[in-house]
RNA sequence: GCGGCUGUAGCUCAGCGGAUUAGAGCAUCGGUCUUCGGAACCGAGGGUCGGGGGUUCGAAUCCCUCCAGCCGCACCA
């Protein structure tokens, strides 16, 4: 089923096409009528004739019969009203539909999404905070459009630190090494290693010798090496649990499993002509990318060493999701940092062709997480805060905040309670800001249960899941639409629009505006149950605001899924 | 130096190919209802949309320029 904005949007393309071919409208949800759409003025100075005229032409040509009222409103555009009759046609329809008027996508798209990527033997901090929720949440949502989602958790397991961490690995004995590991202290294990390096030159050497000896295949280093990465990525396994996050285990296809493709990467480089030596590293310089002199930027493929850097290892993974996954599409949920990077790596792909035209791939870049001194979240002892420290903090104050309003609960059911009120506030706060835009990780503004947080919304649901428990057993089916309150149509509106925020935060990959839709959809709930008691109503009237309350219970709970919120029935 | 991102109400932020009076949450003030869970609803005050130019009938939005903050700019990923 199209969209009713769909629906719009296609008929008045008609009637523009109609009076000159090629034009396009541009349609918008507005304050003043139900939509408004925009164009009559370029339409009307690329024929020559006045603005108002070809308003009129367009009111006159649409053909919206039985849809929707049209009429002129300013020099460049109209103003579009849905019929009653066509609004409450729609709405019947939703009751009977399981995803509220979502159309699947046909036929599916593989949609491969980088994200997470924490490194081994080390602590995962607010950092992968953002990459991990965000990805977390573009994941579900192309999942609920019915795209094919691959999750890759490019998890950082090679490289020269494993020299210094595998030695530390031994000298501590492989059972206190895994012991501090599987009780998630990856701090102490990574700052031993690193204190060791940086204290004596023999533990040094023997790193040295060890990243030689892991990357010749040496089976002894080889296995202390994956006991590293096993125990890490069962640690990371615990805090995508408790952050309520889909990636297994399966998804992590860590930077060694690209190992065998480097040589093929570099080789192919060089046989398309694209490899030039650079001070003795194997470079491709893409066009349009400039150094600190002015000079072309290289990307650099193979070091003067010999060794290959990460950018070898980023066009050895796009490659396999394209050639291998069959990707439609790539999303690199990374930091901003990495612009500039993966811009490159982007251009070298696409030069090589390795990257079709026809796949969509975007850096989904986010900004950071300050503190409230509004610099880098750090400890006072200056390191990196750990995500579960945040993680459990924010569940203590949901907890507490529980009991202060009186929750009347067991406490294991308060407590697992109080879990999803601090994923939602934490992952809310997250989402709920424009991606680029750095924020401020603030536990009392993120759980507070009023204005735009995750636990309002939850509560929203909670609240209007109430009524309809007390409703009872009732047959929503044949209910009517009449919206003869302004705040019932304005909802109505609302649940309307779910189709079109889903897709329009999918082609942005902003999970933003999706949150932006649940406070509003919110917003609008509140203010109909304010001016329509719905208990209290009889007959058709009671019927229409039951089934009203259910279709946004049902939307808010479907919604918060694609954040990856949780929404319970009682709070 | 070059490039990128950010700058909107006291605070935190929306504003998605230009469009009617720039919106929301928090905070402040006032009001409503003998509360279908008040974690409510309605309203008010509060804005040189960082500054300045330009394009346009019309600019927070597009272009240029300047300012401020952050980030990146060859072998660590």
């Amino acid at each position: 089923m199209a969209s009713a904005y769909e629906l719009l949007a296609e008929r008045l393309r008609d009637s523009f096409d109609r009076l000159a071919p090629g034009a396009d409208p541009v349609l918008r949800p507005s304050e003043h009528a139900d939509f408004q759409a925009n164009g009559a003025m370029a339409l009307a100075k690329a024929l020559g004739r006045s603005a108002r005229e070809v308003a009129l032409e367009i009111v006159a040509t649409v053909d919206l019969e039985g849809v929707a009222r049209v009429e002129v409103a300013g020099p460049g555009f109209v103003n579009i009203t849905l019929d009653a009759d066509f609004l409450s046609q729609r709405l019947s329809a939703l009751l009977l539909d399981d995803r509220l008027g979502l159309a699947v996508v046909t036929p599916p798209r593989t949609v491969v999404i980088d994200y997470s990527a924490p490194n081994v033997a080390k602590e995962m901090h607010v950092g992968h905070l953002r990459s991990t929720v965000i990805g977390d949440s573009l994941a579900r949502l192309e999942r609920l459009v019915g795209n094919r989602v691959v999750a890759r958790n490019h998890v950082g397991d090679w490289g020269t630190p494993f020299g210094m961490l595998i030695e530390h690995l031994l000298d501590l004995g492989e059972d206190r090494a895994i012991a501090e590991l599987s009780i998630g202290d990856l701090n102490a294990f990574y700052q031993g290693a690193r204190a060791a390096f940086d204290a004596d030159e023999g533990f040094r050497e023997r790193s040295r010798a060890r990243v030689v000896a892991l990357q010749s295949g040496d089976a002894e280093t080889r296995r202390l090496w994956r006991i590293l990465v096993e125990q890490s990525v069962a640690y990371f396994s615990e805090v995508y649990a408790k952050l309520d996050v889909t990636l297994t285990p399966e998804d992590v296809v860590g930077e060694s499993s690209y190992n065998d493709a480097l040589e093929g990467v570099v080789a192919d480089l060089e046989a398309l002509g694209l490899l030039v030596e650079s001070d003795g590293a194997q470079c491709v310089f893409p066009p349009g990318f400039i150094n600190r002199d002015g000079e072309p930027l290289p990307l650099i493929v193979r070091k003067r060493d010999e060794g290959f850097g990460y950018a070898a290892t980023d066009l050895a993974a796009l490659r396999d999701r394209v050639e291998h996954l069959g990707a439609d599409e790539l999303l690199y949920v990374v930091g901003a940092p990495q612009v500039q990077h993966l811009a490159m790596v982007f251009a070298v792909a696409r030069e090589a062709g390795w990257l079709p035209d026809s796949v969509r791939c975007e850096h989904v870049a986010f900004g950071n997480v300050l503190g409230p001194d509004r610099k880098m979240l750090k400890t006072r002892s200056g390191e990196s805060v750990k995500l579960v420290s945040l993680l459990d903090e924010a569940i203590e104050r949901a907890d507490a905040a529980l009991i202060e309003r009186g929750a009347d609960l067991e406490t294991a059911a308060r407590r697992e309670l109080a879990a999803h009120v601090a994923r939602a506030a934490v992952k809310y706060a997250d989402l709920a800001t424009e991606r680029v835009r750095d924020y401020v990780f603030d536990l009392d503004r993120m759980l507070a249960f009023e204005g735009d947080t995750g636990p309002y919304l939850q509560y929203a649901h909670a609240r209007v899941r109430s009524i309809l428990r007390r409703a009872g057993e009732v047959d929503l089916a044949t209910a009517t639409f009449a919206l003869e309150d302004l705040s019932a149509r304005d909802l109505a509106m609302g649940l309307l629009a779910w189709p079109d925020v889903v897709a329009s935060t999918l082609e942005a990959a902003a999970p933003h505006r999706l949150c932006a839709y649940l406070l509003d959809l919110a917003q609008r709930l509140s203010a109909f149950y304010d001016a329509c008691p719905v208990l209290k109503a009889q007959g058709p009237v009671r019927l229409e605001r039951l089934a009203l309350c259910d279709l946004t219970a049902r939307t808010l709970r479907l919604g918060l899924s694609g954040l990856g919120i949780e929404a319970p029935e009682r709070m």
